[in-house]
DNA sequence: CACCAATTGAGACTTTATCTCAGGAGTGGT
DNA sequence: ACCACTCCTGAGATAAAGTCTCAATTGGTG
């Protein structure tokens, strides 16, 4: 569940000034269901400046409003709720997300970073798999 | 441990004929030291078409001779030995890549596919850290 | 309201990657 | 060794994704 309410505060967002077109931008991503891409975000606000666009998504992500999500080699997708830590479970088929809110593998990343004298920074785990939905449907049909 | 005696078993990757531009991807790539982008390898290659350079790539990573890494948002990054499932640990300072061969976290993962009712796919866990090297040489010094 | 620095955005530019298709080269048969 | 047949290659066009510049605009302040 994403605070709104953080939203007014979250607007400068490392800027000095709360302007016309990150409030758009925020208020865009902020309504947005699941994820998306920095394109598809531009392509759905043409009154905004490409440069803008990319810019405010940096910020949200370095606030932790969002959360970049890498697969494979496609453009990296953004996604609200990035405050704490968390891991995501990703459906190859239709693209829906899971967020993952308890990590799981702290305990593992730990115990290697100390067998190879690493000083940690952090880590990130993707599952990927077929929802219940994609795998009900395809069971049905055929 | 890369098994190079492979390579000519390796050379046809699903194509039907072992070519000579092929041959000089495939070298290059088994006698890389550490991870390399497709562009890097393109540069190095100047008398092998691009075009070839990320074929092979393509298919030398579907057979699992080399593994896909992806760090933030730079451009892939490749290293040899994508057989068997691993993981990494990558140093966030100078870029070096550990292979951590055991997973570690398949328990945690058969939890989560299964809380969420997905149909496991794969997963991708990476750690960032300092190395040793990165962190004692930065202590010693200033 | 005026001022001024912070911010915007059109468009050039960069990087990375894919596509096209005419020409070149590996293979198997003879 | 040679031919023929097909697969493969590569120069260059195109695409996709993102960064950068800088003149024009605008929010915040007094
Ligand atoms: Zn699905
Ligand atoms: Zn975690
Ligand atoms: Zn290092
Ligand atoms: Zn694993």
């Amino acid at each position: 569940m994403v605070d709104r309410s953080a939203l007014a505060s979250v607007l400068q967002l490392g800027f000095s000034r709360a302007t016309g077109p990150r409030k758009i931008v925020v208020e865009t991503v902020v309504a947005w269901e699941g994820h998306f891409s920095a394109e598809e975000l531009c392509r759905s606000l043409p009154q905004v400046g490409r440069a803008t666009v990319y810019r405010t998504l940096a910020s949200l992500q370095e606030e932790g409003v969002i959360c970049r999500l890498m697969i494979d080699g496609r453009a990296p997708r953004y996604l609200l709720g990035g405050t704490q830590h968390h891991h995501h479970m990703v459906c190859t088929q239709c693209g829906a997300v899971q967020d993952i809110a308890d990590c799981g593998v702290d305990d593992f990343v730990d115990t290697v970073a100390e067998r190879f004298g690493y000083e940690l920074d952090g880590h990130r785990l993707e599952i990927y798999g077929r929802c219940s939905t994609c795998v009900g449907g395809e069971g049905a049909s055929s």
